[in-house]
DNA sequence: TTATTTATAGACCAAAAGGTCTATAAGTGG
DNA sequence: CCACTTATAGACCTTTTGGTCTATAAATAA
């Protein structure tokens, strides 16, 4: 588990946290394992933003329960800075909510303040080494909340009262050019049929999909699944 | 169907996987452990979700790599069925995107088939205790998954060079009614507004986001992450 | 102060959208 | 064969949209 070859490079370690004693603390436990090398430290988000930037550190130890500014917008500028710098949160609290985000904007692991300070070392060993470290039982709640938040989405969006089943494939050939935001005639031009046909097919789509105009429609298709790239990219099965 | 008259209840377990000479052993290691109880095996997907509506078992073992069926696929009807079943994958594989989609679809665990015997088991315990049970690596590399697929999105959403950002503040408010397929007139009286000022207000939007059209401004506004219920969702900071 | 932006609004006009009714040809299922 | 659905399309009409031009008051920036 521990690497004991002395030629490799030490990890350059920032640590932020609002808490000057918790902060002190973590960086004796950190420098006492002679393997990283702590570059800087701040007590403030802002001015820990600021040390990233000069210092580019390989790991930032960042304490997500601040007042001033919040540990996940901090998060969030660091990695739109891609530094290269991995990035570990240290939480006093163990929500599904807050870690589901803090993973969403990028940082690579997730600790509990409660937790032994070996523990701490290992899961800096493992986000330097390249990996993600998120202690199984954080791990079970932040599938748990993602699995949650899927089922939510998609029983919202079949609710299996789906009007779009009711359309024929000439009218969802109509809707899929409607929501491409092309006008009657250009609809017409594209399926070699009269204007008065898309007309007729139109008025068709909105009563059976129970709306008044084209811009109804067109959210009524999208928000119930028909062809969309960004729910594509994430439900692929 | 016989009841175990212990003391606590065992965990009721069905095995699914098209391997037989898999499925004996894994049935083998399972039975030798007394603590599991198991109550039936199928080499067929089709097959294993009847015997999973009839016996209703605590824990399903599912190969997620089988011929006919998919084993996704077999989960997927399986969670639809709300049998309070908890499936645990088994695969041979820790593709990222089998274990994303696995866990997307709900599974409670995912073991691989080279696990040593007493991992397994371990498996099954702590998700019949109703956790979820990743292995560490198999963890790691499911958000690494989960935190790409985020990135993408959210790079192809903002590109910074969102036409949205130019809009003001009174812009805004209409467009977010425009989005909700509102009329000219509607908007005028929810604003206070004369219709007349609305379409000044619209003629504004479309030359800012350069489109022609209601149907354009609206995709335009969805599409680059103007408030929308599925973006909130999934994207709370 | 002057120029610019923003929100407001009127007038006029053309194009597009939407509603309703009717009608025909092809295909499907009893 | 008859009823039904689907795709096609014309006629007529109203409402909504969108385009352009002008104009005023308030706030803001240069």
């Amino acid at each position: 588990m521990r690497r004991a070859i002395e030629y490799k490079k030490k990890a350059r370690v920032l640590l932020i946290d609002d808490n000057y004693e918790h902060l002190t603390g973590i960086k004796e436990i950190i420098s006492m394992e002679g393997e990283f090398d702590v570059v800087g430290t701040s007590t403030s988000a802002n001015v820990g933003i600021s040390l990233a930037k000069k210092t580019r550190p390989d790991i930032i130890l960042m304490d997500i329960n601040m007042p001033e500014k919040d540990g996940l917008q901090a998060i969030q500028e660091i990695e739109s800075l891609n530094l290269g710098t991995r990035i570990i949160c240290l939480s006093g609290y163990d929500d599904a909510d807050l870690i589901f985000r803090a993973m969403k904007l990028g940082a690579k692991g997730y600790v509990l303040k409660t937790m032994a300070s070996g523990q701490l070392i290992y899961a800096i060993e493992e986000v330097a080494s390249g990996k993600i470290y998120l202690p199984p039982a954080l791990c079970s709640r932040f599938i748990e909340y993602f699995q949650t938040s899927f089922k939510e989405e998609s029983a919202s969006s079949s609710d299996e009262e789906n009007l779009l089943s009711y359309l024929t494939q000439r009218e969802e050939e109509v809707l899929d050019l409607l929501t491409q935001g092309i006008t009657y005639k250009g609809v017409a031009s594209k399926l070699f049929i009269s204007e008065t046909t898309v007309k007729t097919h139109v008025n068709n789509i909105f009563q059976k999909l129970q709306v008044n105009d084209r811009t109804q429609a067109v959210l009524y298709a999208i928000n119930n699944g028909f062809t969309n790239k960004k729910k594509a990219l994430m439900s692929k099965i």
